[in-house]
This record gives structure tokens, C-alpha cells and sequence, in this order.
RNA sequence: GGCGGCAUAGCCAAGUGGUAAGGCAGCGGUCUGCAAAACCGUUAUUCUCCGGUUCAAAUCCGGAUGCCGCCUCCA
């Protein structure tokens, strides 16, 4: 099997090589840690999140770096709003990070390294750039020269001429090129700030990522990703000056995830509609959540909305539902043909809006066999599928409890808001059985469109009644 | 002004030139005392529109229309 991915650079889907056979290196960008979370990085971290274990099934040993910007303006200006230092502001937000992702069963990456804590490599990367005469300096501040660098605009397809043509650039006179960006900031009274040969100051923005790549994955590594607004002018400035500082490409394949949008709206201050995953996960599970955001290609946008929420939600329960009935049938040891064709849909660039829809072909196929008590005939085929299911569930990050506690879970969620409680319910049910076998139809009926009205549904099953929490 | 993306049923959505996955909702049925769950059937002669290439196009090319993103901090 091949795994093709869609390389930015160069805009089509590309056979993945690695640089060296058998590894991965991969480096994402990471959150700036200076407000929660919202609901937009939630699907970068899931996406990059189930594209780490994917290749880890798919047999690589994958080096994962993602990083915290923990110095830069923002930062900044919230500490001192805040009333903290930077360094307090980053570590409550790293926390607020770790606690979401967490929550979203996101696996932490190889390393996690945070800008202030490689200012020596940012600072010998700089100076490698002095050397190629591709940064020069102005009142402290350093900045990268665009126009030094031939391959600038290769990531974007931009052309510097055409971007100067369209002048929505503010105007800095100390710049040789209105697209020159900042190495390296000089300190202002009060801000945070390390020695260097250019004096007090910190790191741009761009730069940290170039250092910290270097550092853990090399000077060339296989795959950089992030979401899609990073790749003008963040992703090419690290091209820039990985490229001008050690000669050598930089990233091999460049992946970027498409937006969340709001009711169809995108996330902006100005409309204020900014959803953060700690809000998302008060009402849904994060296995919808998950689910949810890998149900359209990675690529495209994605549009949150309650009704979408549900539709993931249900669609969670229909599996969690298959799993509980074959909680008698022990998983296959291999993997078979459900998990080929999972892999096939991931190996064409990650696909798991496909990979989800063969899910859901096997559920129906396997609730079919259940159905039709075929078990001892069908054993084979359902141990199987359970172990493939099961797998494609480590690979989406889903199917992560056992199916009881997965339903008692919600059951209890579901009764906070109820005026009913279990005990309640079991009697209820009891009455209802009794009646039942006296054939007293209407009091069952009753009993159970009591229930009911109280969002709770009933299913008589050959073993027995079972109750369940309505959406 | 520059660069890029998208347009598939009521809704969401996959689709690698060879005759439209899957989910949700709806309708009909099997099962059931009746339901629920599950399953079966049904719901796009057609993929925004107009041209072109081809034996063959949702898929490739050109054009039109409509949405969206980036170019300023952004996942």
C-alpha cells in the first residue's frame, strides 16, 4: 500500500518517501499560549493528532515535535493586562491546553518545546543568517531580507512584485522590503528579554520554529504541518530563513488543515463567536467531538453547528451500540479486510471521511449478521471486524471505553437534567413488566410515555428492558 | 489589487476518466401486544451553468455565476 499526501508546495497529492526509510520527522506549530483554546485548534491537534497514529500503524517510528510560542506580543500584552508576568500568563495557558487536548484524548508529542526555552539556537540561526547576508539590522531589531532570498514566495505561490502591487502592507521606512519580517525584537522597558549580539531583546515570531526544528528533527525533516493561515506569511518565513541559514531544503511535504466555521460563520473577534473546546465538551462527548471533526476531509472547512454535533453524537452511538453487542465475541488476533480498506482510505491523504463511511458499512454489514443469528457460522467474521473496528478506533482517537460505561456515562449525564432517578426508572420498569405479562397494555403503555416525556426510551430486548437518555 | 479554494439529494458528505460511498432526516416494510433498537427497500437518469477534449467526464481543459479563505494577529 501507498500513502499519498497532498504537499502544499507544489499543490497535489505525492507519493510519501520519507527521508529516511522506516522514520518520520515531523514538526507542527503550536499554539501561541495566550487565551483558551477554541474549537479551530481542537481540529488542527485532532488532525495532526490521528495522523501521528496513523503512520505509527502504518509501521513508521514517528519523531513528533509541537511547540509553544511562549514570548511575543500578545503574550505581552495580556500579562501586563493581566496584571502577570509572561512567563505566569504561558504556564496557565500551557495548562488550559494540556487540559483540553487531554479531554480530547490527544497523545503528546515526542517533545513540546517552548520558545524562551531555546533562545541559544534561535540566536545561532540568526547569526547563521548574518553570515548568508540575508538579515541586517536596524535600531536592535533584526529583520530578514525577502528579497535576498530567490525562493521567497515558493509555499504561497506568491510573487513579491505582485503582493507590493496590492499594498495592504503597513509601511515601515526601516525596512528594505515592506515583507521583511522580524529575526529579533529589541526590548522595550518592562518586556521580557534575553542577551544577544544585537542586544536585549526576544525572538520573532517565525524564528523559533526554524530553531526548534533544527534542533529536534534536524535541518531537513519530512513532514510540516499547521492550519492553513499559517502558510502566509508564518510557514514561508520558516522557509526563508531554515532554508537561507543551513542551504538545505527544509520540509518535504508541507500539510495544512482548513477552518472551523460557526454556523457557517467564521470565528472573529468582531462577531464574538469564538467556541472554546472547554464550552464544546460541557455538552458534547469528545469522542463526538472527534468524530465530528475528522467526518469531512482535513483539507476542507468544516462547519460546526448543534445540529452537527448531533449528528455525530448519534452517529457515536450507533457504533458504541454494535460494540456493546458483540461484547460476548473475543477481537481476532490480525487485522483483516474492514482494516484494509480503513488504510486504504487513509493512505489517499488521510482520508477519514471515507474511512468513517466504510465504519459505517461495517456496522450495518455486522449488525445484519447479529441479526440474523448467524453467530456461530459468522464467528470468524466478527471477531475480525471487532479487532478492525477496534483499531480504526485507536486511529481516530474513538471506541476508547467499553461500551456499558460508554451508555452508563450517558445515562447518568443525561439524568442531571431529569426529573427521574434510576431507581425510579428500574421500578417503572418493573410496574411495566408486570403489567406486560397481564397483558395490561394500557399501564405499560402509560409507563413507558411517562418516561418518555422525562427524554428516557425504552427498548424491550430478548434479555430484558433496557432504558436509554433520548437526544 | 494579488494569490488560492470550493460548488454532489431536504441537510452533512466521499468520490483516484469507466457509468453516483456513507451518515442524518423522510417514507414503505420485517420484527414487536404497540413501540424502541436493528435490518430490508425507497429518496440525485445525475453532480451550479455554458462550451471543449475523449469511445467514455462529477472527475481533464476553457469560460460564466455564486460562495469562501489568505495577503494584518489567527488553527
Amino acid at each position: 500500500m501507498t500513502l499519498r499526501v497532498y504537499n502544499t508546495l507544489g499543490r497535489k497529492k505525492e507519493i510519501f518517501e520519507p527521508i529516511e526509510a522506516g522514520k518520520v520527522r515531523m514538526y507542527v506549530c503550536g499554539p501561541t499560549v495566550y487565551d483558551s483554546c477554541h474549537i479551530g485548534h481542537a481540529r488542527s491537534v485532532v488532525v495532526f493528532d490521528v495522523i501521528v497514529r496513523y503512520l505509527e500503524a502504518a509501521g513508521y517510528a514517528v519523531t513528533y515535535v509541537r511547540n509553544f510560542t511562549d514570548v511575543d506580543d500578545k503574550i505581552i500584552k495580556r500579562a501586563s493586562e493581566m496584571g502577570i508576568g509572561t512567563a505566569q500568563l504561558a504556564e496557565k495557558f500551557i495548562a488550559e491546553f494540556y487540559r483540553d487536548m487531554d479531554a480530547l484524548n490527544i497523545r503528546r508529542a515526542t517533545v513540546e518545546p517552548r520558545a524562551t526555552e531555546h533562545i541559544d539556537a534561535i540566536v545561532q540561526v540568526i547569526e547563521r543568517l548574518f553570515e548568508k547576508d540575508l538579515a541586517y539590522v536596524v535600531d536592535g531589531d533584526v529583520y530578514f531580507s525577502v528579497t535576498d532570498f530567490a525562493d521567497y514566495g515558493k509555499l504561497s505561490g506568491r510573487k513579491l512584485e505582485d503582493m507590493e502591487a496590492g499594498a495592504r502592507v503597513d509601511v515601515d521606512d526601516r525596512k528594505r522590503n515592506p515583507f521583511d519580517f522580524a529575526l529579533w525584537k529589541s526590548a522595550k522597558p518592562g518586556e521580557p528579554s534575553w542577551k544577544s549580539p544585537w542586544g536585549r531583546g526576544r525572538p520573532g515570531w517565525h524564528i523559533e520554529c526554524s530553531a526548534m526544528s533544527g534542533v529536534f528533527l534536524g535541518e531537513s525533516f519530512d513532514i510540516h504541518g499547521g492550519g492553513k493561515d499559517l502558510i502566509f506569511p508564518h510557514h514561508e518565513n520558516e522557509i526563508a530563513q531554515s532554508e537561507g541559514a543551513f542551504g538545505k531544503p527544509f520540509a518535504k511535504y508541507w500539510i495544512h488543515n482548513g477552518f472551523v466555521n460557526i454556523n457557517q460563520e467564521k470565528m472573529s473577534k468582531s462577531l464574538g463567536n469564538f467556541l472554546m473546546i472547554r464550552d464544546v465538551l460541557e455538552s458534547y462527548h469528545p469522542e463526538s467531538v472527534r468524530l465530528f471533526l475528522l467526518s469531512n476531509h482535513y483539507r476542507s472547512p468544516i462547519d460546526f453547528s448543534d445540529r452537527a454535533m448531533d449528528e455525530s453524537t448519534t452517529a457515536l452511538d450507533k457504533i458504541y451500540a454494535l460494540m456493546e453487542r458483540f461484547e460476548e465475541i473475543s477481537a481476532a488476533e490480525n487485522s483483516g479486510a474492514l482494516w484494509n480498506s480503513f488504510r486504504e482510505a487513509m493512505d489517499d491523504d488521510f482520508n477519514t471521511a471515507r474511512g468513517i463511511g466504510i465504519v459505517f458499512d461495517a456496522v450495518r454489514n455486522l449488525n445484519r449478521l447479529l441479526d440474523e443469528n448467524l453467530v456461530p457460522a459468522s464467528e470468524p467474521e466478527l471477531r475480525s471486524a471487532k479487532a478492525d473496528l477496534l483499531k480504526i478506533g485507536d486511529i481516530l482517537g474513538i471506541l476508547q471505553e467499553a461500551p456499558k460505561q460508554y451508555f452508563e456515562k450517558k445515562k447518568s449525564r443525561g439524568l442531571e437534567k431529569s426529573a427521574v432517578d434510576p431507581e425510579t426508572i428500574e421500578k417503572l420498569i418493573a410496574e411495566r413488566l408486570a403489567a406486560r405479562k397481564s397483558k395490561n397494555w394500557a399501564r405499560a403503555d402509560e409507563i413507558r410515555d411517562f418516561l418518555a416525556g422525562h427524554n428516557i426510551v425504552l427498548e424491550d430486548r430478548p434479555e430484558g428492558t433496557v432504558w436509554k437518555i433520548k437526544e
